[in-house]
Order: structure tokens, then C-alpha cells, then sequence
DNA sequence: GCGTAATTGCAAGTGTTTTGCGTTTATGGT
DNA sequence: ACCATAAACGCAAAACACTTGCAATTACGC
């Protein structure tokens, strides 16, 4: 009998040598709710408790170090942060007009990396790539 | 006979609705020249001419508006800029160790926005995508 | 419980981009 | 060529995103 593939995020911090701390719960809890990336600023908006921005961002770094947590970059002024562990690689379709994100799911990445590696002249290896695409949804248009 | 698609930095401005001024056309030479993407600081080192920092971003600002230039997110802390005049879409792969940035031409990026469109559940449009691809060139292997 | 290294909070600093405002300049109409 | 005027510019200051140094606190293996 399998247990489901619960997410707990005390036994990934410990997996990644970094100490379960209630700040850092509660990062990954509010990451957890969101269902789309996130700014550090709307973390720290919907954190319980107050955390210093300082303990935010060294958080977010331990936490994106040990792939817990992915960045997301957008075009924005700031950088976004989505929950890594429990989610497959995706892309995100975001609308230009209202700011809403959507998840892309089940695009073939890895034919895409292959693809690109054989077209570059001095590249060797892909180790990520980031891939987010701008339109309008269909409330907006 | 035709004539070869030089660029004209003037007319572009010109239909654009920009006026054409010595500090636009020396930024729009340093990109010209570049052969990647440039931050807003390494244009700044590169103008022939001392321009004001502020100048230079509400310039890039207007020449990203008007589609003569596009900006181009590497997940760094600032954005960089490319001409877009004269050149098609394409991708970008880094090399996450010297920083090196090639460009990647040839990928069917209208095939993979179709497809991406048909997988959306709320979205009607896509307009633009950003697609960047991160690992190690053969110097840094 | 105790010791220690990791984590946190605070204050200050850095880098990027924006805003307000007064001056200069490009350009269309004469 | 001149003039009017809207656009572009320079300067100073501010806003925003993120980082660093250091001292105080806390998690956790023993």
C-alpha cells in the first residue's frame, strides 16, 4: 500500500542539511496556497507571522539553492518563487492586461533542450531553460 | 533590383512617432554593434557620448514601446536590450559559469505558441514569449 | 540540558529604475 | 530661416529590489 505522495516540507529541509524553522514553514506554506508564483513581497503580505525581508530573501536563497523552490522571471521589476518540490517543470502563459498566470503543463522540454543544444555552435550542455509566454485571456479579451 | 534591408535608424524613429536625437541613435549604434543582449549599464559604458542615466532609460523605454528594441530577461538582477530592427525572434541560451550568451535562430516558435494556446483552458491570445536556455559552453565544460 | 553552527533581526549599503521639474532641442508650420 | 511647442534631456531625489555585516537568537546533535 502506498502512502500518497504527501508533501512535507520538514523532511525536505532536513534532506537539504538546512535547519525546519517556523519561517521557513511558513515560507513554504504561503508558496503552498499560491497558486501561482509569487514576489517576495506578496510573501511577505501573506505570511502569518512577520519575518524580516532579510530572513525572506535568505530563505528564498536556501530554499531555490536546495530546489526546494524555483525562481520565475517574468519581465517584472522583481523575481517570482513557486513551489519546486511536488511539481513537474511547466511554463506559464501570463496576460498582459490583468496579470493573470496560468500553468502550462506537459510541453515535451526535453526534446526542446535536445533540439536547441544540436542547433547551438558552442554550447556543450542544457542544464534549465525558462520559457513563459505573454498574451491575453479570455476574461481580458 | 533591390535594395539590401539596411537599417535606418532615423526612419525608424521617424515612424515611430520619436524624434530623432544624437543620444537615441548613438544607444540604438551601441546595440547595433553588440552582439548579445546589453545591460542598461554596459550601454552606458559603451555611448561614444555621456548620456544621463535617466535619459537612457526613458530612451530605451520609447524604443521598446515603439518595437524597435526588445528587452530580453536573463533572470539577473537588471534587464538587457537587443535591437529588434532588422532581426527575428529568437532564444537565447547562457552559459551559467563565464555568463556567455548565444543566439539560438530556427526554433518554429509559431508552432510551439500554437500549441501552447491549445493547452491553455483561459487564454485566447498569445502575443509574445520569452524563452531562455541555461548551461555550459564547451569553453567552460 | 548544552554547545555550536545555522538562522534571524536590525541597520546600513548597493544597484536598478522611476519621478518631478526646469531647461534644452528637434521639428512642423510659416 | 525663424518660431512655437511638444518632446527629450539633465539633475536631484526617491522608490524599489536586493545584499551585507554583525550581534543576538534558535534548532538540533550530543
Amino acid at each position: 500500500m502506498k502512502t500518497s505522495p504527501r508533501i512535507d516540507f520538514k523532511d525536505a529541509l532536513r534532506g537539504a542539511n538546512s535547519k525546519v524553522t517556523p519561517g521557513r514553514i511558513a515560507i513554504l506554506n504561503v508558496l503552498k496556497k499560491s497558486t501561482s508564483p509569487v514576489s517576495v513581497q506578496q510573501i511577505s503580505e501573506k505570511l502569518p507571522v512577520k519575518l524580516n525581508q532579510t530572513t525572506i530573501y535568505r530563505a528564498i536563497e536556501a530554499l531555490s539553492l536546495s530546489g526546494i523552490i524555483r525562481k520565475i522571471d517574468l519581465g517584472e521589476t522583481g523575481s517570482r518563487y513557486e513551489l519546486s518540490m511536488g511539481t513537474t517543470h511547466h511554463h506559464h502563459i501570463i496576460c498582459k492586461k490583468c496579470g493573470k498566470i496560468e500553468d502550462i503543463k506537459n510541453c515535451d522540454s526535453d526534446e526542446l533542450e535536445k533540439l536547441v543544444l544540436k542547433k547551438s555552435v558552442s554550447f556543450s550542455s542544457i542544464q534549465d531553460h525558462s520559457l513563459e509566454f505573454f498574451g491575453v485571456c479570455k476574461k481580458c479579451a
